[in-house]
RNA sequence: GUGGGCGUAGCUCAGCUGGUUAGAGCGAGGGACUGUGGAUCCCUAGGUCGCCGGUUCAAGUCCGGUCGCCCACCCCA
């Protein structure tokens, strides 16, 4: 063997039960932002660099240290993504959605970059599922959007407490830091290190230093939701209303701040304790002028993301492999060409299933019929309908049944001599080991 | 970017203060068992001991470097 290239350091193959993990999160989260009326989108992974110096701020760690940046051939200088919302909104803008939609709401799914330390819950190509939430002023919109991100957590099994803040809007936030810079430089002496460098590049990210003297002197410090302009405090107000008739629990939490520049009014965050210190599980908030910034209109938005590999940590070991499908064996080589009918009859069956549930066009079909009766050939349908294979190989029959089983079918349809010479099937059912027959002149129609 | 821990078979790990041919369990493949799986027993395959260099008569073991993994800081979803 010549030698073997590794993969790079903190990008992962996604492989087995955590593959599983990804394709449940995928599935759950497209079904129910659907269902709240959002259109599943598929955006750049490339874009260029100064998209997010503009849009996270040219003082977060993320574009000062964290970004994968190049120049192309064309000397363009671009980017991997490192968050979704910037490419979302410079989407909208340049296809100029705006005129013909009156809002618009999007959702993705895909893979960011950034370039930092891997750890539990973080590394450097990572997946994040999505929201964006185009034209919505009103703080019903931040209700639903909070509620759609609950209920995406609830259906995956994710206990995640929720987090909300008003970190205000540009007219009022300046006057906060502004006496936020003053009684934290009054106390500088004794923060922290990277408090004392947070305080000259970002001083709201003081406020959630996890140094436990750094706590105690933001306990003192002044709050944000004193500081309100009339707009963001009745905002705020009316967006806890909602989430108390939507009966959604959360906790006010005047230090939370996010990490990127862009966010105005509202943020939250729904947190787990399994995680270790990566905890934040799904993140997000208002962004209402992030698109006039881009150069876009004055359209107000929000949106959230979800680390989809931390809630695949957080739902792994709730997986359980069941059995699943259905294998033909066929004892020797020559019953293969049965086999194969048996195989294309089959599979072909569950098509007609999938139009009978929506129209009632049944009773053409004999077998059809005699499934409704028949609890075991119905649930043994049910199985075909989710997996049909062929084996690979031939080989001693205690071997083909031991390949069914460690590949967690649910059933085995075996095929010998007797089979093809009266022209049926033997359906095993490998969990409870009972046998039973089907007539092929039933699936021949 | 910083700090701590760790790299031996597909997986989990033994391998003493350097000493002959590198071990176990699980898993994989085969057999005992030619129309019926999960148990038991037997057999087999699979390792440049992460990689490079150094010290030594001798390195899986000691030293340096490097790459990767895990965890934490930082940062964030």
């Amino acid at each position: 063997m010549s030698s073997k290239i590794t993969k790079v350091k903190g990008i992962y193959d996604i492989l087995g039960k955590e593959a599983k993990a990804f394709s449940l999160i995928e599935e759950t989260f497209f079904k129910l932002t659907k269902l709240f009326g959002y259109e599943r989108v598929f955006l750049p992974i490339l874009e260029r660099e100064e998209l997010f110096v503009r849009s996270v701020g040219d003082t977060t760690d993320i574009v000062e240290k964290e970004m994968y940046t190049f120049e192309d051939k064309g000397k363009r200088k671009v980017a991997l993504r490192p968050e979704g919302t910037a490419g979302a909104v410079r989407a909208y803008i340049e296809n100029q959605v705006f005129l013909s939609e009156s809002y618009t709401k999007w959702s993705y799914f895909g893979e960011m970059f950034r370039y930092e330390n891997p750890q539990a819950g973080r590394r450097r190509q990572f997946y994040q599922a999505g929201c964006e939430y185009f034209n919505a002023p009103l703080p019903t919109a931040d209700g639903e959007l909070i509620y759609l991100a609950s209920w995406i957590l609830k259906e995956l099994r994710v206990n995640a407490e929720l987090y909300i803040n008003n970190i205000g809007c540009e007219k009022c936030r300046p006057r906060y830091k502004a006496y936020l810079i003053d009684y934290l430089f009054s106390k500088k002496e004794k923060l922290c290190s990277d408090c004392q460098k947070r305080l000259e590049r970002n001083p709201l990210r003081v406020l959630d230093c996890k140094n436990p003297t750094c706590r105690d002197i933001v306990e003192e410090a002044p709050n944000i939701l004193d500081f309100l302009c009339e707009e963001c405090k009745d905002h705020f107000e009316k967006l806890k209303e909602i989430l108390d008739i939507l009966k959604i629990p959360y906790k006010v939490d005047p230090f939370l701040v996010r990490g990127l520049d862009y966010y105005t009014k509202t943020v939250f965050e729904f947190k787990v304790n399994s995680l270790g210190a990566q905890n934040t599980v799904l993140a997000g908030g208002r962004y209402d002028n992030l698109i006039k910034e881009l150069g876009g209109p004055d359209i107000p938005a929000l949106g959230f993301a979800m680390g989809v590999d931390r809630v695949a940590l957080c739902i792994l070991n709730l997986l359980e492999d069941k059995r699943e499908g259905v294998i033909i064996l066929p004892f020797e080589e020559k019953y293969i060409p049965f086999a194969l009918k048996v195989f294309k009859l089959l599979s072909e069956a569950t098509n007609i299933l999938e139009k009978i549930e929506e129209e009632i066009d049944t009773k053409k079909f004999l077998f059809v019929k005699n499934l409704m009766e028949n609890e075991k050939l119905r649930n043994f349908m049910i199985e075909v309908r989710n997996r049909i294979e062929l084996p690979n190989k031939l080989g001693k029959i205690k071997k083909l049944f031991n390949l069914a089983d460690k590949k967690n079918f649910a059933y085995a349809i075996v095929i010998g001599e007797e089979e093809v010479e009266k022209n049926f099937i033997t359906i095993k059912n490998l969990e409870t080991r009972e046998q039973f027959n089907l007539p092929l002149n039933m699936l021949e129609v």
